[in-house]
DNA sequence: GTCTATAGCAGGATAGAC
DNA sequence: GTCTATCCTGCTATAGAC
């Protein structure tokens, strides 16, 4: 493994742990075990070793996007592994957690973490138009106001697990989000067998 | 006005706009007019004025968390008020955008923030548990799950509009949850209509 | 490509005069 | 109570040897 990739590797890591701001190339040194030099050889400097560190999780939490999207099973189905899928929910999102950050100002930051939402936000509203299509939700419902909600719930329980220090608050507003979002099924079902 | 009330008032505003860590005691001086002198005389260092500014914060956002919930008005009226309450959703939580902060490790700065949370949660699951009570909504709903839910959706929003450098994402994902909160409401209607 | 040395600056806090 | 002067540390980056 090079250096290069020691170093980005190290940078993932420190992002996750720490967010960007308190990233210093210092710890990134250390941790990777390379020095000044192999730093500002490979990179220009923090911010481009963001940036590509950034790229790489971006990419690796969209393939396990994929995994929960593509598979059969039913739409219901595909948005509720979504909601249930296990998280350190007291590390944080990887990319949501640099969302309040300054450096979400810069595009070089900023790019990946809206290339992820926007990737699945555009999943989730794909399968939510599908079941509309298919009748298994209300035609007046928005599938694109519903992804976002999905996509926010998970970002807001980890807002609510860390302020509370307890992972029980994700499982929690996963729940909800599911108990409503099976609502939203079940009252177009409901109302297709009164007709 | 005092100098101790202009520090105070500059860490509130610095907090929301650029968080703990990134809140100098320099800057605070500089904003408030006041020097090193008055800063350490009045505050034992930068966590306590921060645990002095959060707390006033905390107390100023239940209040306004009361007037959403205190008005008589129908259940699903409050909730969706508090859903759609407008936001300055590119400014982010002035408590919730610390959860992702090393410093919400220290017991001085979580308290307001999961205080705040614990209140709204508490207003909104009381709302909920009434109109399980009521009929309103089906009683196999657990109240606490979907006050989690909307309030992660909040937060999430801020996330998304913030991540996106769009504030209409907050408008989604909580126009999104109230149409899926409306659904757990008309479901239970149907319901009663059928049986 | 990788290293060490060092510059220049800002952070957080203390000392002590007024 | 409020001020200015100052300390020590760590950050980000550049220089230049190997």
């Amino acid at each position: 493994m090079s250096k290069r990739e020691d170093l980005v590797d190290a940078a993932k890591s420190l992002l996750w742990e720490r967010g960007y701001a308190a990233m210093s190339p210092r710890a990134v040194q250390r941790a990777s075990g390379a020095g000044q030099g192999s730093f500002y050889h490979h990179f220009t400097g923090k911010r481009d070793l963001a940036a590509t560190a950034l790229g790489d999780v971006a990419r690796e939490m969209e393939s396990a996007t994929d995994a929960i999207f593509n598979p059969g099973r039913s739409s219901l189905d595909k948005l509720s592994r979504y909601l249930t899928l296990p998280r350190d929910a007291l590390r944080g999102c990887r990319l949501g957690r640099l969302a309040h950050e300054a450096s979400i100002g810069e595009p070089l930051i900023r790019g990946p973490v809206r290339e992820y939402f926007a990737y699945v936000e555009a999943r989730a509203a794909a399968v939510l138009a599908g079941a509309v299509r298919d009748g298994e939700i209300a035609p007046e419902i928005n599938p694109g106001d519903i992804a976002a909600s999905l996509v926010a719930v998970v970002q807001g329980g980890y807002v609510l697990a860390r302020a509370h220090r307890d992972p029980e608050y994700m499982t929690r507003a996963t729940r909800g989000a599911l108990a409503m979002l099976s609502a939203l099924y079940q009252k177009s079902a409901q109302r297709g067998a009164g007709t």
